[in-house]
DNA sequence: CAAATTATTTCAAACGTTTGAAATCTATTA
DNA sequence: TAATAGATTTCAAACGTTTGAAATAATTTG
């Protein structure tokens, strides 16, 4: 139990010299003798001396944190986003805070705040789902703290910093590579229309479609907002009439095709082993079900946060400037899954 | 881009009154003058004044900060105790950094140090694997700054503070249960020897197999360190010899149960659909699963995250002595599947 | 209306660093 | 050996708050 705690003064003190002298010494100064070097840092260590941030982030106006906010925590994209974020934060000296919105405006609000209040030299976002008004987004660039958005994204905004998943390009080689199995009738089960990618997933499909001369059936596509009950009766509809009768689904998220696949050997489909299945996300447990996709896209989720924090990092040290919006997009990879 | 930063000075100087007057009216301390209060009140919000943690904290020599050290993010259980963390100390005014060990101990030594320096008020730990030597930790019981291990802890060591899983009680209920379905040839499967509580939850399987009248069978017991082929050999041991042939299993975590579904449904044991299982985790993948375990064994991470943090905040608060040591068990809830 | 209260505001030091400028010490040069 | 240059150390202010003590202003009292 030490109470005094081991300051610059406490060292300079013990070592009868100025503040000053130590806190050069500690710095390794130049101008600051060897020996006296050597002498601090001694001390320093003996004494278990430990720099106040505190102090230091008051005198350099600066705190080194990176604020990070996020829907949740419980998605695999956003902890493996974190991992990229946190590996290059820490290389590059800094710390970051991640705060969690559970999707809720009004918890983003505060996040936003307390990172303001913590003063962070940079803010990485992905936004809520009823994110609308960005004011409390706003204040961080007002002031001249960089904020980078990254996958979640007020898409309509050109003027901010995005890193994104090549969403469109993933669904693209997704369907390619189904049709290049010999499928000709793919089935796309989207997610909801409000969030961002939701079309440039769908892009992707069609254009892969079309590129490959196939033609586009209405019929063969379904919406769901990730409720379960809404994702069935999706699946539902897409299999309801004989006409269609997909041979193969590609999915946004690959939950919906683990409710697709049950929901077929439920009604012990005929064609079952036949249909071939791929959506986004690369879950670990598909090992482990019976029928699993045949490939998984990768959005490689490090990548992005890493991207993230490394655009942020230039625009903190105004390697580019605050106004120079930037628009990086992170390629996904087709992951076939063997068997 | 306002370049002055919004200061309790600036607030002053435009005011034309002293900082001490601004800071106090921004208080509310009862010796200013209501009007006075108004005014400085309206020109902070105006002016979107942030008061400086950095100042603050400094002045009162303290952060507010609560340190949290994980092996990763990507497991469900440290993500989703993080909830109950975040949300306690929320609620408390303090925010959270979270830093992870990725299991190595010169990573978590690193994180220690790095949350040293920011002055953390306190700490929240969940170990790396190979954590032996404590002194990283220590400093800060050395300086006051109280650590409340959770799960993953020093288990030879009493003179910490800890909260953990009932696990114990939690392998207990779930042996009991596979019992009460009238299960005799009950087999379990246990984690690396290493980790705590390897031992309370056999003895837990033990103690349900005595208190129910089944004696122990050596045979009927496994382990595995977790990595994919040590998991596969301890199952196939488990089943080679027919004599034993276990109508039922509890595993140490739900992964190993899914790699032992799935070596049954590979070879075709004839007794699949009787089989039933059981294992700690409750994963929401489970609903997929072709012959699903009947019951998960919850831990309820978020309790466990939240009775770490109340118990961290009663420390900082000397509502309880530093070394008046406590330790806090959180019960595990069986969750049957029903299907 | 001066003195005593009470209400309100300001002063000034402190928290622990950093850093340019000034001061001091040491060694070199003429 | 005094002047100069170079090496090293110290001074002092600053970063943005908080807060007890001191100062001032406003109000009440005798």
């Amino acid at each position: 139990m030490n109470n005094t705690p081991v300051t610059l003064k406490f060292l300079a003190e013990k070592l009868k010299m100025s503040v000053s002298t130590v806190s050069k010494a500690l710095n390794n100064y130049p101008t600051i003798n060897e020996y006296t070097k050597k002498r601090v840092q001694e001390m320093a260590r003996d004494l278990h001396f430990t720099p106040n941030k505190s102090a230091i982030n008051l005198k350099e106006r600066k705190s080194r944190i990176i604020g990070v906010i996020l829907p949740n925590l419980l998605d695999h994209f956003f902890t493996r986003s974190i991992y990229g974020v946190e590996q290059f934060a820490t290389q590059n000296g800094y710390n970051i805070i991640i705060s969690q919105s559970h999707d809720d405006l009004q918890k983003e609000i505060q996040s936003a705040n307390m990172l303001l209040r913590s003063r962070v030299d940079g803010l990485i976002v992905a936004i809520s789902k009823n994110t609308q008004d960005f004011s409390h987004l706003d204040q961080f660039e007002n002031l001249g703290i960089p904020v980078v958005y990254y996958t979640r994204n007020p898409s309509f905004n050109l003027n901010c910093h995005k890193v994104l998943g090549n969403t469109f390009q993933g669904c693209y080689q997704a369907t390619k590579f189904l049709i290049d199995r010999g499928h000709k009738k793919i089935a796309y089960i989207g997610g909801p229309k409000m969030i961002n990618f939701t079309h440039d997933r769908f892009n992707g499909y069609i254009n892969a479609l079309k590129d490959n001369g196939l033609s586009f059936d209405a019929d063969l596509v379904a919406y769901t907002d990730f409720d379960k009950e809404n994702t069935i009766s999706a699946i539902k509809n897409l299999f309801a009439n004989p006409a269609n009768n997909p041979t193969a689904i590609v999915a946004f998220k690959e939950p919906i095709l683990f409710d697709a696949i049950k929901y077929l050997r439920n009604i012990k489909h005929p064609n079952i082993n036949e249909i071939e299945c791929v959506g986004f996300g690369n879950n670990s447990f598909i090992s482990y079900l019976d029928s699993p996709p045949v490939a998984s896209i990768e959005e490689n989720p490090e990548s992005v946060g890493e991207n993230a924090i490394s655009l942020l990092l230039k625009l903190i040290n105004k390697e580019i400037d605050l106004d120079n919006y930037q628009k990086i997009m992170v390629d996904c990879k087709l992951v076939v899954h063997e068997d």
